[in-house]
DNA sequence: CACAGTCTATTTGTACACAAACAATTTTTG
DNA sequence: CAAAAATTGTTTGTGTACAAATAGACTGTG
């Protein structure tokens, strides 16, 4: 009873996640201070796409209205990504990649991909492959 | 060259860990919308110590000390911690649960054990035993 | 003992993250 | 076709999260 009572916040998965997160947000900064992890992840599902609507945008980015239009903003503001209201649809804001948001892309693909690779580094490459098929399932 | 140049954002570790986030957040807040994750880490770990500074609360929680002043600052709003200035170290701020933060942890602590069982629940046993392991390693 | 370095807490500024409410526009459907 | 429903984007408010700067208090060493 008195062991079955005990929380131990230190073995809890969502402490332990955002733990892991936190590292990784500062591995992700050490290597690509240029942009924000959300940033980068918007602008680079951009420069995939070619092309899409901000909404569209937060779809694919998991991320809120609110949240995908701050993004945006900001990359606007530094000239990666233009938008422009769609003609057919007068809801929608057209985003494209700018030339500059491209080639930051194209510049910073290979320091991401470094980065996935330092937080998994602690890992064997079978435990990565094990990690990331569990944390799949918990998506 | 190709394929080896393609970066899948779905795929890499930071993506699917903001995701597994989300997800856990969501089951936190339909089990115990009374706090943030936030908010009952810290005043699960005062619970469990009794007493601590507002600094060591937040290195034990992993928040930085804006962090941890903002989430202490809204459970003394609530009345769920007391803040006393210790007298033999007048840098410090003694930080203690209230009765009623004593007694919404009672309640709340089984609330947040099953919220780490719906948020493990898509993995058996042996999987999240597995998991916790893993992430763990990356902490 | 003095003072340089460390520690605690606060403040400010930036950036996610989400809920809720709103306006303007499609789209659906009765 | 007209009203209802859904979609897109914006705004507001709350709550992490972290960097950097500041002030006050302690500690250690010369």
């Amino acid at each position: 009873m008195e062991d079955s009572d005990r929380y131990i916040l230190e073995s809890q998965i969502g402490f332990v996640m955002r733990r892991v997160v936190q590292r990784h947000i500062a591995i992700f900064f050490s290597l690509i201070p240029d942009l924000t992890p959300t940033q980068f992840a918007a602008l680079a599902k951009l420069c995939e796409l070619g092309q899409a609507s901000q909404n569209e945008l937060g779809r694919l980015t998991s991320m809120d209205v609110a949240t995908i239009k701050g993004v945006v903003d900001r990359l606007r503001a530094r000239g990666l990504v233009l938008a422009e209201p769609l003609a057919t649809d007068k809801r929608r804001l057209t985003l494209t990649p700018t030339p500059q948001g491209k080639a930051l892309y194209r510049k910073l693909v290979s320091r991401a991909r470094e980065v996935s690779m330092q937080t998994l580094s602690p890992l064997s490459e079978t435990e990565s492959q094990q990690l990331m098929v569990l944390l799949r399932k918990l998506d």
